[in-house]
DNA sequence: AATACAAGTGCAAACGATTGAACAGCACCA
DNA sequence: TGGTGCTGTTCAATCGTTTGCACTTGTATT
């Protein structure tokens, strides 16, 4: 049987209550005592119990990191786990725990948090679904449960919040190919029910204006979120006829990827006749041929800072919204030229 | 302020007991009662506090899923981020609930893990340590704490297990390669600490042998666990001469990749000069030119059954120890020829 | 000498559930 | 009439902590 901090109390000849404030560092209890409980507890191989910790302190040492619910593809998206080790690094620093919560339950992702919080499992919460569903931000609020979400909302309420500033990656990027003489640059991927890809758009359009260009309206390409290919019809209808794009700038690495391959296929050279940057920096872009041009978001860094920022929530319950932008980076590689 | 079980007990004129019994359809509480308190709860919004529950029943609805020590590169290998995502659908199915644990804490490994167990919050964990720390899986055996470990341990033991069969993978792309006329077969990264490349390799030898062949000695390459890259010199030293490899075996897709990148630079062409072969299938393997040919080891798989042995091992503490050998796929692209 | 104050501990009531044992009511049977 | 056996519910103890308050001492203040 585990001991108890009652067996430690009767060991060392005090109260459980001795014992506890010598385990929270209580001024005052005398050092001797103090010192003598501890060796006890290390003799002992005490442990306290979390559980009941917890359920008396109200204090939790869990955190909850929410993937979008369709788990399936969020999962598969290595982004998320680089910001997933961001944040359980940081956590395991401040000795808190990372509970993963996908939503591919049977329940939806908002019942599964609410019950998580309700449950008094977590304290607090980082929500890594880049679409805010308002419902369940709203329940969290109302709760005033600490939570921290992944990618700027678009009301700004609140709510805390860590983002790239992807309005000047967009334009950093476009602003980058643009500079190396290619006057028809095209953007793929755009879904405006997505901060993320709107965002990055908004600063492709941004870069043409500062250049005092105008890109052409057929040339911004949208397609589903989590898609990640351009059907063959519409690449081909994109890249025929006199003003077929020379570059390309797509919301993300899996995109472009796939469309060098199937530029590839269209007889088209990279970076010859279409320059292809992305966007994440995948491990997968160090590979292709040619190695992708991309920008890196520092997944591991918005990690870190969410939960830095959850940190300071829970301590903190009444303190005001903070935000925070983590610095992009263009790596440059051969598929711009 | 929450309901609890005392607010839905006065709320319908039932003791807690009841409430409790409800909750969990005890079959002496009549249909009547059950059908009230559930309502009541509904309207009230109930969730049961889970602290309290796992404290007084001893039953934890969150299992640890434990990375190796080094978070940093374990958690960069998306190996493990397929593994956890099985492990994760596993669990969420059975309303049981993942405990991230890296050991990148100011604590070792082992230690973090002892804490966890004895602190009460999990109540079983999956080693993804390939390596398997001897002194922890004591520790976890002598308390009898479930747990199921990913990689086969070297003495067969009482524990639970899960893992590819790794010999019969590295035998399968060794007769891949020999069948097509590949004589000088090279395998690449050995390391007789990590299980999975000795066995990899034991593989490799076995369809040698079964091929009435015999590779050479110096087409053997070592290199430590981390690293990825085949030094320069190596390289050069291993690919130059008349007896020089036309295949490469590699004990992983990264290791496959960044060779493949320096024989182009040696001036070495795939598949036509030297075949490659990987493991693991990983994404960047899709987009290299050419691309790779690997084995699919099913990571998400390993995860999952990793959950359906931790559970059993849960709900039946006493049964025998449980192994499984997910199986693997030969994924053929261009890098073979 | 009486009082005040601080330091160091212990008491006992929470926290929010579960669960074995006891109990009340009712029907049935002889 | 009383015993027996169900059914449905409540009682009260328990899980392992924390923490406000009360209680002893010992020393300083008046």
């Amino acid at each position: 049987m585990k001991a108890t901090i009652k067996d430690i109390a009767q060991a060392a000849g005090v109260s459980p209550s001795t014992v506890s404030r010598v385990l929270s560092n209580h001024p005052r209890i005398s050092a001797e005592t103090a010192q003598r409980v501890r060796a006890i507890m290390r003799e002992m191989r005490y442990q306290p119990n979390q559980l009941a910790r917890s359920l008396v302190s109200r204090k939790r040492t869990i955190i909850a990191v929410v993937l979008p619910s369709t788990a399936e593809t969020s999962l598969s998206d290595p982004f998320f786990y680089d910001v997933l080790r961001g944040i359980s690094v940081g956590a395991s620093q401040e000795e808190y725990h990372v509970l993963l919560s996908t939503g591919a339950a049977p329940k939806a992702e908002g019942a599964k948090l609410e019950e998580l919080m309700h449950s008094g499992i977590v304290g607090g919460a980082i929500l890594l679904t880049s679409k805010v569903q308002d419902a369940t931000v709203q329940a969290l609020l109302e709760d005033r449960f600490p939570f921290v979400v992944l990618g700027h909302p678009d009301q700004d309420t609140q709510i805390h919040w860590v983002d790239n500033d992807n309005i000047a990656a967009g334009c950093a990027v476009t602003e980058h190919v643009l500079a190396r003489g290619r006057r028809r640059v095209a953007f793929i991927g755009l879904d405006a029910h997505y901060r993320v890809t709107a965002d990055r758009c908004a600063g492709y359009h941004l870069a043409h204006e500062r250049a005092g260009l105008s890109p052409a309206r057929a040339h911004v390409l949208e397609m589903p979120y989590a898609s990640t290919r351009v059907s063959p019809e519409r690449l081909r209808a994109l890249f025929s006829g006199k003003d077929r794009p020379d570059a390309a700038v797509c919301t993300n690495d899996l995109i472009a990827l796939e469309m060098m391959r199937d530029l590839a296929a269209l007889g088209l050279r990279v970076p010859e006749d279409v320059a292809v940057v992305g966007f994440n920096n995948l491990q997968a872009g160090r590979y292709s041929a040619p190695p992708l041009t991309t920008v890196e978001i520092d997944a591991e860094g918005l990690g870190r800072s969410a939960f830095r920022l959850l940190l300071g929530a829970m301590e903190h319950p009444k303190g005001g919204a903070a935000r925070q932008l983590i610095p992009f980076q263009l790596i440059e590689r051969g598929s711009v030229g």
